[in-house]
This record gives structure tokens, sequence and C-alpha cells, in this order.
DNA sequence: GATTACATGTGTGTTTTACATGTAGGTGGG
DNA sequence: CCCACCTACATGTAAAACACACATGTAATC
């Protein structure tokens, strides 16, 4: 976004939606179109991403983060549910310590533009 | 940094280094190689990349949010000093209301995150 | 006069994100 | 029954942001 006379400011946290994901499947295990409409809430975005968040699920299952199995039987196609493994959580825990850390250069900025 | 079983959490803010100029700036004028120093205070990181700070200079110039100057006579090579024009300092407004957004989201995660 | 430090840049590849499109089963209407 | 639409999962690709490496010139200093 650098130069189109745009300049548009959003502030974001580079791959917030993977510790919300993260949160939400420790909360409960859930299919990926569920977590598509639970994350904005959480985010702060109007949407997310299916592509990036599907592709998101499946590396965290590559690397054992997350488990998943086919639910099939109920109506409507068959869903493939993910699960938070103890590797996940700790990954969770990680990006919690991060993300604190943000907030406190977040604070450091504001405080320092209000002027003190 | 998805997929390689490094799962690096940093949690970084996008772009974070453009409102840290800004701020900087406002404080009072500076030229780049100052502003390369002053910075990390700031960010958190351990050293921005030059090249993107010249950059971004450059184009915050071109869309009339800095202005600069060549301060030559002092001692060593000659310096271009930026200074934050009135569009500059609104900008950076912008960011400090964006970042406050950006740090209430993640009080919300956090405290949902130690179970509430 | 060679080396080091300051100061300003460019070039290029990688990672992350956004946007568009594709597949496929189930549901309800005409 | 077949067409439109919804759910659910997935890939392709391009743009944005970022990191790493390199290039240039001036001046102090050894």
């Amino acid at each position: 976004m650098v130069h189109p006379g745009h300049w548009g400011v959003r502030a974001r946290v580079e791959r917030f939606s993977e510790p919300a994901l993260l949160l939400l499947l420790r909360e409960r295990p859930a299919h990926g179109y569920e977590l598509l409409e639970a994350l904005p809430a959480l985010t702060g975005e109007s949407r997310v991403d299916m592509g990036n968040l599907y592709r998101v699920l499946r590396a965290l299952e590559e690397d054992g983060l997350v488990t998943s199995r086919w639910e099939a039987g109920e109506p409507g196609p068959a869903k493939r549910i993910y699960e938070l493994t103890t590797e996940g959580k700790r990954l969770l825990d990680e990006w919690a310590a991060a993300l604190r850390r943000s907030r406190d250069r977040i604070d450091t900025f504001l405080e320092r533009h209000e002027g003190r």
C-alpha cells in the first residue's frame, strides 16, 4: 500500500487469524466453515479469506498442532472437524505471550503520542 | 513462515515502522540515519531495514506527508532532513486511532485466552 | 593513501495476504 | 428431474510487505 496516495491505515497484527483460530479450537473442536464465521468477532475484520484459512489449517495439521477427522452422516456436505493438540495449545500460549509484548509496544507508542 | 515446522510467532503490527517514523518526526525533524538508530526503541525490533526506511520516506514525501531539505555545511556527508507536514500529522493521528483499536482487539483476545 | 564510519540509496527474492476461481454434495422449487 | 442455490473444502495467482545483500560518496583517522 506504500505509494498510491492512499495511505489507508489498519494496524493489523500479522497472521492474527492464526492465534484466533487456535483459541476457537481450544474452546471446542470445529470445522472450517464454522471457524470462518466465528473468526470476525475475534479479528475485527468483516470477513476472513477462506483460501488462506484452509491453507493454515492444513499446515497446522502437517506439523501436528491440530488433528482432523471427517464427519459424515449429517445433512449437508461432509465436514472436516479440527481439534487442537497439546502442541497446538503450547503454540497458542506462545502467541498469547507475543501478543502481550505487542500490546505493550503499542501502549508505549500511544503514551508517547499523547505527549508524555 | 507457514509450513516448515517452524511456526515462529512475533505478532508484529503491519508497517509499524511507518507510524513510529511519523512520531519521531513530530518530535523533531531528523535525517534517515538518525531515524534508523531511534526506531528500534519504538518498534522493539533489534534493527530496521535501511532500504525499506528510505523507500517509505520517499513515498511519504511523494504524497506530501513529509518534506525534506539537504543540510550541508556541517561535518560529515550531507544529510537529508525530513520534517512532518500538517497532512503527515493527520496521518499520524489516524495511525494512533488504528493502533488503539488494534490494542483493544488484542486485549479482548488475551482476556478470552485467560478464560473469562 | 587505506581503512573505518557516516549517510543515502538500489536490486532482488521471500513471505504473507488478498482476490478469483474450481469441485462437489445436499436442498428446495418449478 | 433438473436447475439454482447453499454449504464446505480447496487451489491458483498476483499484489503487498518485508528482509537481505549490495552500491555510492564523503569525511575523519590511522
